[in-house]
DNA sequence: TAAGTTCCTTGATCTAGATCAAAAATTATA
DNA sequence: TATAATTTTTGATCTAGATCAAGGAACTTA
């Protein structure tokens, strides 16, 4: 029985994803996820491997179910710039008019679900809201490039580290300053890339990286546990110099 | 009589607009257009006067139908960078979740026409593909995005003047490379902005863009009349210097 | 557990582009 | 048309961050 094959695979696919609560799919009942179901395909990629390539046709979507994705470009002679980092729930696929704008690689391995272009657009004509929903999250893309536009044209090595830092520090989903606590408690995070990709991500070296942690370091704003795990110290006070008031 | 009413502004605000064709009103029929300027509102704004303002409320989009319009965001110690330059048809405003992410400044008198987002709303609900325009619209814009991230993390003071150069030779929408020519005729284009307004576009100082221009024409790449009219004397080797091919 | 990788940190030096300063060109005003 | 104000160019100097070059840690794999 065919209806009975889709909802086990209901089951299977979005009734424990991590990414169902706050990706587009938010928008769907749990209804009608074998519709959504039928258009999509899991796809897995392992740790290194690129499943985006800037400048290819763009005929799919992705939304990350599981793990984490570096989204880049490259200049000829290797130069590259990280233009963000994907978690779990994220739409990719958006910053494409015919062709992707960027590439896409994964951190570690990763599940996503797939959607061709033609299936998003029986979805969307079948959900209206769909459509709705994915301009809303090109709008909250773009309020996130916006910010990225002053750090990588304005702001010193000192500035986009502390504004990289209090970026991690917030929950995945919540991008601006909304839950900003005034009191001075320490946070804990873990940098889950490398320093080649927060320098790249922050348009510097990893030298500079290093050195700037360092100076934090020496400031008292930060402790670091091993190379991953960083403790901040002074979220206020290095909100304040992501901010540009240091 | 009511409609005649409707139809004059209509006759009036968009038989003639400039922006119409490729503007967000292209999906949308003459016929239907009354029922659009019911839900616009015709602005105009004067050299120099701010009407987004970075971080206030979203409730407005916009789209410029005559001038044009500086894109940008403050730190508090006055930085400024700019994202970009629209011109007569751009649509404005979805870089906002609840909040424009930029402010708009225009950079000589303007008129555009204003939607609330309500209004907008409603006519999505009547005319579904312009949901599906307006995520178009986003789409091209993060597209664009992307490319300036590069530009700003990665690319030296000559190659971002050369890419500027370039853009501003290439007709309004065609943002991409799309029209690449393979042979090396002079292109003359007219600056619209000022050195401080490109340098902010760019992320440098005006110092450096003067002194880079002074280079370019030191090596014949460009020849300058004036501010304002530059001719691009070999268009294919400036784009070989945008592209990091220096 | 050791040896080889790879990644990260730290130090020394260099340089692209910023800053500071002033002259030249352009635009505005009277 | 002269003069003042503004904008742009050019020059001299400085510096933040890049580059070059070793050491140390931290993972791999055998």
């Amino acid at each position: 029985m065919v209806t009975s094959i889709t909802s086990d695979a209901v089951r299977e696919r979005c009734a424990h994803c991590p990414g169902r609560s706050h990706s587009i799919c938010n928008v769907i009942d749990d209804d009608d996820l074998p519709i959504l179901v039928a258009e999509s395909a899991r796809v897995q990629v392992a740790k290194g491997r690129a499943f985006i390539e800037e400048g290819a046709p763009a005929h799919e979507f992705y939304v990350l179910t599981e793990g984490r994705v570096k989204l880049f470009n490259l200049l000829p002679d290797g130069r590259r710039q990280i233009a963000g980092f994907a978690d779990c729930g994220d739409f990719l696929g958006l910053a494409a008019v015919d062709h992707y704008a960027f590439s896409a690689e994964a951190i570690c391995d990763v599940t996503l679900c797939r959607f061709s272009h033609s299936g998003i657009e029986r979805l969307t004509q079948r959900f209206p809201h769909l459509e709705h929903r994915l301009r809303d999250e090109a709008s909250r893309e773009l309020t996130i490039m916006q910010r990225r536009l002053v750090l990588l044209g304005r702001k010193t090595a000192r500035e986009r580290l502390a504004t990289f830092l209090i970026e991690q520090s917030l929950p995945p989903c919540c991008t601006a300053s909304d839950l900003l606590e005034k009191e001075e408690k320490p946070i804990k995070i873990k940098l889950l890339m490398s320093r080649t990709d927060i320098a790249d991500y922050l348009g510097m070296t990893i030298e500079t990286v290093s050195r700037t942690l360092g100076v934090f370091k020496k400031e008292k704003l930060i402790t670091v546990q091993g190379v991953t795990a960083v403790t901040l110290l002074a979220p206020q006070r290095l909100r304040a110099i992501a901010e540009g008031n240091g």
